[in-house]
DNA sequence: TATAATTACTTACATAAAGTAACTAACTAA
DNA sequence: TTAGTTAGTTACTTTATGTAAGTAATTATA
């Protein structure tokens, strides 16, 4: 049989980054540190979801969490390493997508 | 607020690939056209999904279907011009994993 | 002639993932 | 005392995916 078998550093990688959302989160943190509440209202995720990316984000070492003990509490996620070197990556989604990808924008009556 | 706004094409380009298998389908698809039936088997995906994400894929003008009628009936899919432009996407992807991804090999004794 | 095999699916049903909305904790401000 | 803020969590509903069997068209085999 024609079986090509994937490496499994990229399938891992993959399964990482077709997860809902994810890749938005990184994309989101590459501009700089966001707190909880401005990641949630800026991308439209629910905070269940949003809170159980960013724990496996930090688990898998793409993003830290930084707790500011003001009044009240400010925490943000930031990317460490390994999350900024996804730029690249996101870089190549933008130029696709700008070469690539329509959007249909709704005529007045359908709205 | 300190809301940003995404780019219409980027959140389009990432929601179609933050879908589960779309990535991989298109990464096989990058090696050659294949079949139905190889794609099945060489990733792990259930048909029933395949079959869907095929159907989204070409509606989308990513792959296409050509059909030989052979006998059993031959029929394949390839990338198109679109699908081929994720190349360097799909590339940053590799290099990102190989960088960064540890893969966890299970020791005898826990097999 | 009947049975099995092949490919490319589809269908019905079960489980897993994500969305929704209300709730909590710790604190401050009115 | 009530309300507001941030960063979540919880219970419940809806959607997406997995599983396994079924279909249709054709050929091969017993």
């Amino acid at each position: 049989m024609d079986t090509t078998i994937i490496c499994p550093r990229f399938e891992k990688a993959m399964s990482m980054l077709s997860q809902r959302w994810t890749g938005l989160v990184i994309y989101q943190l590459l501009t700089g540190p966001k707190r909880f509440c401005t990641l949630e209202s800026s991308m439209g995720i629910s905070g269940r979801v949003l809170s159980e990316r960013l724990k496996d984000l930090e688990t898998q070492g793409i993003v830290k969490r930084e707790v500011y003990p003001e009044t009240p509490v400010r925490i943000e996620y930031s990317l460490t390493d390994k999350g900024l070197a996804l730029e690249p990556l996101m870089k190549e989604i933008e130029k696709w997508s700008q070469d690539w990808i329509e959007v249909e924008e709704k005529s007045e009556s359908e709205q």
